[in-house]
RNA sequence: GUGGACGUAGCUCAGCUGGUAGAGCACCCGGUUGUGGUCCGGGAUGUCGCGGGUUCGAGCCCCGUCGUUCACCCCA
């Protein structure tokens, strides 16, 4: 029996897992940054919590999520986004009952089964942030910046930000009747249309032309925005305009969670297949409450570490990330083992990455070892080397060698690594 | 859930109209005693995804199955 892992999950090993440490922890830098401050959440949950917050109605909840039963007849789901997830944590340690806005930030696997495709996986990435408690366009506006502060800082640049508003709920109610009778005109296929009645607007995100076509003329959700709803779009907009972020107003997006009002948005990157999708968010104003806490506002954003490292090395911007040692420890012979370990352990005391060549290898093998390690330095250590107290540092890139005593191994290590 | 493509050494792949498996890279050893990168020589490695069928004979043909992958749906 050959075991695999299990189908459409992403994983990560040497040497690429390099490339997407770089990139989750440059995401989550840009969340830190600006005063968001870490939830370390379950990966799973109870499985209401997801019905309830994100939407039975949802693709998500009504086919994607891996629900099970626990042995104690719970109904459990492994979480498939996580702003439900946060909030939930907010709610039960009362982070919204102190100064406002509430401000956390997550990173970690989701889980989605879904038919795997590019940049689409069962398990998957996201790191995300939230703000709540706090109505205010500048908000909004900041928490797309601190998005797009984190592909920036990626290197990424063919990437586009969406934005739209859902408006308010009257805003959206007055527009959802118009748009029914709108798509009560039309000649759609079944399942276009029992899609419809869950969520006519789900009907602009499709991406056959036809049906496009169709959508040319319907009413646009933007024209039936109430005064105050108008007013604070028009205010993100002015907020991303002095940030110099350039966005562009797309009336058809349609996100994929049913909890999102108001200021909702899209990074979509150029190079990537159909799931080009690196992240996203908005806001949700009746979620918190749907799932039992107070009547308070959020934002907030997801993003695709996945995603965004298939854009960053699809861009060539993943830095060449020389993972290296700066020690490399040669022992020849078994008395010389437990001094290399010894020496070792004091090196890494005095914070010196080092490792140790191990198994009973020639010299000349593992050397060649030692130079594909990359590592700065190599320190032989041999019979003459423990009897005369003392050993030679090999500079890998000169090729030089610099005798040293064994007792100022370290000191004389850490003054080469200084002077680099 | 639906459709297409593909499944040969660790990796990338070759294998002509069916005749009992190959290359490059990587890996290991060596080129005189304990010092790498180039070069040279040598070496190990595969139930050709799995099961069945056709055939004297199948990696090459047929069927099934599993897996991978891309797309639809949907999303990070």
């Amino acid at each position: 029996m050959k075991f695999q892992a299990p189908k459409g999950v992403s994983e990560y090993v040497p040497p690429r897992s390099r490339a997407f440490e770089w990139t989750r922890d440059t995401l989550v830098s840009a969340a830190k940054h600006s005063g968001y401050q870490l939830v370390e959440l379950p990966v799973f949950e109870d499985t209401e919590l997801f019905t309830r917050g994100v939407g039975a109605s949802t693709d998500v909840v009504s086919k994607e999520m891996y629900t099970f039963e626990d042995r104690g007849g719970r109904s459990i789901t492994l979480r498939p986004e996580g702003t439900v997830g946060a909030l939930r944590a907010i709610i039960e340690h009362g982070l919204d009952r102190g100064v406002l806005p509430a401000r956390v930030f997550y990173v970690g696997p989701f889980f989605r089964a879904e038919r795997p495709q590019a940049g689409r996986y069962r398990q998957f990435y996201s790191v995300g942030i939230e703000a709540v408690g706090i109505e205010d366009p500048a908000l909004d506006a900041e928490v797309i910046a601190i998005a797009h502060a984190g592909f920036r800082a990626l290197g990424l640049k063919q990437f586009r930000l969406e934005i739209t508003s859902l408006g308010d709920a009257t805003s959206r109610a007055a527009h959802r009747i118009d748009l029914v009778k709108y798509i009560e005109t039309l000649d759609l296929d079944e399942a276009t249309l029992a899609r419809s009645v869950i969520n006519p607007l789900r009907i602009f995100d499709d991406k056959r032309e036809d049906i496009r076509a169709k959508m040319a003329s319907a009413p646009i959700l933007l024209d039936y925005l109430s005064d105050d709803s108008q007013e604070n779009f028009l205010a993100v907009q002015d907020h991303l305009r002095a940030l110099k972020i350039d966005f562009v107003i797309n009336p058809r997006m349609v996100r994929g969670l049913d909890y999102y009002t108001g200021t909702t948005f899209e990074f979509v990157h150029d190079l990537l297949g159909a799931q080009s999708g690196i992240g996203g968010g908005g806001r949700y104003s009746g979620l918190m409450e749907e799932i039992g806490g107070q009547n308070l506002t959020g934002i907030g954003f997801g993003l695709g570490i996945d995603r965004a490292l298939l854009a960053a090395e699809a861009e060539g911007v993943v830095p060449v990330s020389a993972f290296a040692s700066d020690v490399y420890v040669i022992p020849l012979g078994t008395p010389a083992k437990s001094h290399a370990l010894v020496i070792a352990a004091l090196m890494r005391e005095a914070n010196i990455t080092c490792e140790i060549a191990f198994g009973d290898r020639a010299l000349k093998s593992a050397m060649k070892s030692a130079d594909k390690s990359q590592a700065r330095f190599v320190v032989v250590l041999g019979e003459s080397e423990i009897a005369s107290g003392s050993v030679e540092i090999k500079h890998m890139e000169t090729g030089t060698t610099t005798s040293v005593t064994l007792t100022s191994l370290v000191q004389a290590l850490q003054n080469a690594l200084l002077a680099k």
